[in-house]
Order: structure tokens, then C-alpha cells, then sequence
DNA sequence: TTGCGTGCAAAGGTTTTGCATGGCA
DNA sequence: TGCCATGCAAAACCTTTGCACGCAA
């Protein structure tokens, strides 16, 4: 369980495709599978297994982000900015409905982190941290279909 | 995706062993293969399939809740209280250290509700959030063991 | 009696691991 | 040259599904 990091990765051709994809897509969400479909497609093939440890690596590095995703069997990764302190102060906003991903950052959160951590002496951690709901686009869908049925969930 | 809940369910053994242990255990956060084994300690065994099965049944009704906790591969279930309407104003606090499960309701998360919707058009889900983080007693013991080595996580 | 609920086993999917080979340093 | 990284295949894992039987209503 000690630091199996202490030999410096080599930089290979699929480990950069993987973290170039990710730079080139800073706020794309992507499973294993579309990352492998998608650096295939790109000219670069990456094997699945090599796909995943090198997820399992940037995750650990805190490049990127895992995700799971309520009625999903497959995890979510995305680019995390590659440095982790200037992704501590925003929430990420995942509608359930159309899969879109949303960044917040503004000072209402702020406040919440400041009284989660005075009041009620949590500690929050935004790296691990996704609020569910339905975006705009998909509340308005939602609604224009409201009118034809039972619709309580 | 119409309600397929017409038929009402039986009262049977399994079903009432898997409600009769949330109900004795609201704040426990369970596995499914974890509610199989407590239940077959309690001398009602219950079946893997039919666990799911409950489990399932039991989320859609929103008597209980199912969790993702990062870094495990199996969901977790935890009493909602059988009362989705009591459980829509506040947000869930997990620890990622201990696994505790802390409820949160104020005012705080009220602004939060309303900036988000006013500002960034964005509806969240009480019911499927959960904002992961550490608390008080876990922060207490990292920092208590944080000056022996590496803790970078 | 009717038909849902149950349990076993097998299938389905995602993720991990073993081992031989290839490529970076 | 040494050693990590890669890729294929198989395993391991959680979860779902099929089917025959049992039990609630």
C-alpha cells in the first residue's frame, strides 16, 4: 500500500492520445469504452485495459475525475485541469436527464462550504462531490410533455 | 415507462425482512450482498436475486435510497424514511473516511436551491445528491496521523 | 385458484489481472 | 540494457434475467 509511483512514467504514445483527449475535451464526461471508441476514431487505438490503467493513473494523479452516474453501469471521467488546487472551489452539475455536465463556481458555494464547515463541521470535497438534477433544456422538454400523463418522478 | 406498479405487492417474508431492517436500521448504509448477509444472520435468509429484486422495488417507491460511493464497485442502500416528501429539502453528507451518512437542512441549502435555479437554471435533485467530504471525527484522526509521512490524498 | 414472489443458475456487463511482447529512457 | 507499458484473453466482480416452484390474496 506504499507509493507504487516511485518509478517515472514513461510517456508513451497511448498514455499522451488519453491526456490529450482529455485537454482537447476539458469539460467532456467520457466512459472507458467512448474514451477507447473516441482515440480509435482519432487515429491513435488504445487497447482497453491499457484505457483503464491509464484512467486508474490520471485518476490517482488527479488530472482527471471519476464519476458514477446513477443508472449507469459504467463510470464517468473527466479532465480535472491537471491541477487540482483551481478545481476545490466549484460543484459539478449533472442532469440526469440529458447527461450534460455543468460547472458552478460562484460564491454562493462558498458560503455553503464556509457553513457546512463552521455549522455542521464537514468538509466538502468538490473533487468527489456531483449534484443531480435536470437542466434548463431538459426542464422545458419535461414540462412540454407534462401535460399527457402521470409524470411524478 | 408507464407505471408497472399496477399489480399491488405481496406481503411476503423476504420483502418484509428487507423493509423490517431498514426501518431497524434508518441510518445504516448497506450493500446488497451486505442486506443479504445481515439478513441471513437474523435467521431470514433472503435470496441474492430477490434482494436486488426488493431493493429495486423498494428505490422506485423511495422508501430507500441508492448511493454510488467512489472507489467501490457495489451500490449502497440506506432508509429514506418511506416519506419522499419529508426528504426533498435537505442535501446527504457522506463521509468518505467512515462512511457516516449526515442529514443537512437549512436555510443554506435553500439559497442554494434558489441560486441554482435562478441563476444557473438548474433544478437539482435532493433526492439523488449527495456531497462527499469528511467529518469532524475523521478530520480529527488525519490530522492526528498526518505528521508520520506522505498523506497527499 | 390466480398470479406475483422467490430462488437457483446462467447470462449480461464493466473492470481487473496474467503473461508475453514492445518501446521509452 | 533494464524496466515499465501495452494488448490480448481470461478471470473476477456486481447485477440482471429465465424458469419452475411456492406462497399470499
Amino acid at each position: 500500500m506504499q507509493d507504487n509511483s516511485s518509478g517515472q512514467p514513461y510517456r508513451t504514445r497511448q498514455r499522451t492520445a488519453v491526456l490529450t483527449y482529455f485537454r482537447r475535451h476539458p469539460s467532456a464526461h467520457v466512459t472507458a469504452e467512448e474514451l477507447s471508441d473516441a482515440l480509435r476514431a482519432e487515429g491513435t487505438p488504445v487497447g482497453k485495459s491499457t484505457v483503464y490503467r491509464a484512467l486508474d493513473k490520471l485518476c490517482e494523479a488527479g488530472i482527471i475525475r471519476r464519476f458514477s452516474i446513477p443508472g449507469s453501469d459504467s463510470a464517468c471521467y473527466q479532465y480535472a485541469g491537471g491541477d487540482t488546487e483551481t478545481c476545490h472551489a466549484h460543484f459539478h452539475l449533472k442532469c440526469l436527464c440529458c447527461g450534460s455536465l455543468y460547472h458552478v463556481e460562484c460564491e454562493q458555494l462558498d458560503a455553503l462550504t464556509a457553513h457546512l464547515g463552521a455549522r455542521h463541521d464537514f468538509s466538502v470535497d468538490y473533487a468527489k462531490t456531483v449534484l443531480y438534477g435536470t437542466c434548463a433544456p431538459c426542464r422545458r422538454a419535461l414540462a412540454a410533455t407534462a401535460g399527457d400523463g402521470k409524470n411524478k418522478d
